[in-house]
DNA sequence: TCTATTCGTTGATTTTAATCAAAAACAAAT
DNA sequence: ATTTGTTTTTGATTAAAATCAACGAATAGA
């Protein structure tokens, strides 16, 4: 499950699943419409490939920038950590999406990306990407896109840990996983999640009792089937509803 | 944590008070070095200024993306709302910031910009933008640089909203401030706030009556001193172990 | 297959912040 | 100076989530 096939949030499956070898180039290339030229520049952009296994780490706060990473394969975790113990994961990240941006300001990683399961990523050199975005603007627009797109998911879960209670949260997280599954071609409403309670908790700013808790609510309500990893959706709708606010009534 | 905004931070006072005349070049082309020739292709990026009365909207929210906006004087917060009536303050924006980056994932504005005093902005036309990044590389990698910023501070108040309490989200916000201010001249311990209780609370996660109690908390434990919107702060490192950051001393 | 360890659930209790409510302080306009 | 509306503070109470604790269930490794 949840081994590679095709990614790419918002583009159309069509358009992901033709020839493009690579994936960085399934990220970056194939939605500006390139022709065969600048496709060959850009082919030439993704140098490396990095396996990484489960609980391994792509990079570590602190280390040096070189290359943004295309998830492949797999399915990683980002967290930033703060000198006193506090931890934050500030992201999940699954085939097709790219890791690395936030890097770009100090030229240094400043969280952890760990592989939850066995991954695959791309390199993607960044001087080289913006070299040829030069000659490619609608690589670069594209790129600008993208790191927009960044701020503004941020913004969303900004939105979440400030005004959601609990069980918000969690619908929220939950729709959000179910989304991008379903783009990757992976039942909407019945899926694995591949991290723990406690990573949950802490994307959500929840500890893991309460996420357990949420779970458990969520179920009793008929709203989902947990089964420790394994999550069913049974009612879209609702979960939505959950979502959206507390007070209309279950 | 809680990485101010861009802009000023990492160049010197002089340089910021220095000769250029717009304060689109001050926060984009001074720190990367041009020429005559890139300043001028720059100086015509800038068509526009732009005041905005206190209480006035910079954008809406779904409206249409054509520049982004540099600060050049005045005090702004952008938030976003939710159909369901939910608001969340994503920022607080000072002279020399950059505003309207998440609009261009979408094209459109995801957030509303509402000037807390009155302002003044200059419109730099984002096309424009692009256009003349392809020919000044350092501009181009500047303006990376900015919206990585952007993305890494998200995280910060990711963090902060994830795992602090009360008291620590304020402390956190003040030395902020405080950082921010005194980068632009201005007292590091002594400013006066633009915002309300409800604004800062949004912001932070918090009811305006949780923010209002934390400022008191303080003040009793002669941290700060407050006077409705004037701040005094009497003690910078105890503020700091407030926020749980002993480490990061000054 | 078995064991050690991690992971997940649930209950009881405490802590924290939200909510409800009232009054004081302040700002803007008359 | 007075009124009006907004903002801020503070207190009492309630609601939500954290914490503490115990126990199964699942998983990885031997």
């Amino acid at each position: 499950m949840l081994t590679e096939r095709f990614s790419a949030k918002d583009f159309s499956v069509a358009q992901i699943r033709s020839s493009c070898a690579t994936c960085s180039l399934r990220e970056l290339c194939l939605p500006v419409g390139l022709n065969d030229e600048e496709v060959a520049m850009l082919g030439e952009v993704v140098v490396h490939k990095r396996k990484i296994q489960r609980g391994g780490y792509l990079h570590r706060t602190g280390t040096k920038f070189q290359a943004l990473y295309a998830v492949k394969s797999g399915f990683l975790k980002t967290c930033i950590l703060e000198e006193d113990g506090r931890q934050q994961v500030t992201g999940f990240h699954m085939t097709g999406e790219l890791l690395g941006l936030d890097a770009i300001s100090t030229d240094m990683h400043t969280c952890e990306a760990v592989a939850l399961e066995d991954s695959e990523v791309c390199e993607i050199p960044f001087s080289k990407l913006e070299d040829i975005s030069r000659t490619i603007p609608s690589l670069m627009h594209h790129f600008h896109k993208i790191m927009s797109r960044e701020i503004v998911r941020d913004h969303g879960v900004m939105l979440l840990l400030g005004s959601m209670k609990a069980e918000e949260r969690l619908a929220s997280f939950l729709l959000n996983m179910s989304r991008r599954f379903v783009i990757r071609g992976y039942s909407e409403t019945d899926f694995n999640l591949r991290m723990t309670r406690e990573e949950i908790g802490s994307y959500l700013g929840l500890k893991l009792e309460t996420v357990s808790r949420a779970f458990s609510k969520l179920q009793e309500e008929a709203i989902i089937v947990v089964n420790n990893k394994h999550i069913k959706i049974l009612n879209l709708e609702r979960l939505k509803i959950k979502m959206g606010n507390s007070s209309c009534a279950t």
